[in-house]
DNA sequence: TTTGTGACCGTAA
DNA sequence: ATTACGGCCACAA
């Protein structure tokens, strides 16, 4: 399978995770059916930058921080829009699990149609 | 061709 | 809680 076509297919996943919800980018990875390739969502996030139809600030690492450095303008901006959207965060990192994106998402993923 | 660099991750100290 | 390490691998130098 080609790079373009596992961005294509990651950007399709991430689109996909609901207002008010978090999914991390092994999630994304893994429900794009590429496990082990986290960094490579990494790499489609900032292809995709200016993207209006992806949530990027929806997607954490692991751990529940934000991925961009602390105090960065982008860090700041993604705490801002997870806190518009009603997601707890205590410094950098989402405060309850219950946001993690514990997918219901056969029906989400059925939809995709790969 | 080799090397360094990431919006990463799981495991083990 | 934080650090270290090995995996991961596209991409640029």
């Amino acid at each position: 399978m080609s790079v373009p076509d596992s961005i294509t297919k990651i950007l399709s996943v991430a689109m996909i995770i609901p207002v008010g919800r978090v999914a991390t980018y092994g999630q994304i990875a893994d429900l794009a059916g590429l496990p082990g390739r986290a960094r490579l969502v990494s790499k489609a996030l900032k292809k995709a930058d200016h993207d209006m139809s992806i949530p990027w600030h929806r997607i954490l690492r692991s751990d529940g921080k934000i991925a961009f450095a602390a105090n960065s303008e982008q860090a700041q901006e993604q705490k801002q829009r997870l806190l518009s959207e009603g997601v707890a965060i205590s410094g950098y990192r989402i405060t309850l699990k219950q946001y993690q994106w514990q997918p219901e998402l056969h029906d989400l993923l059925h939809r995709l149609k790969y």
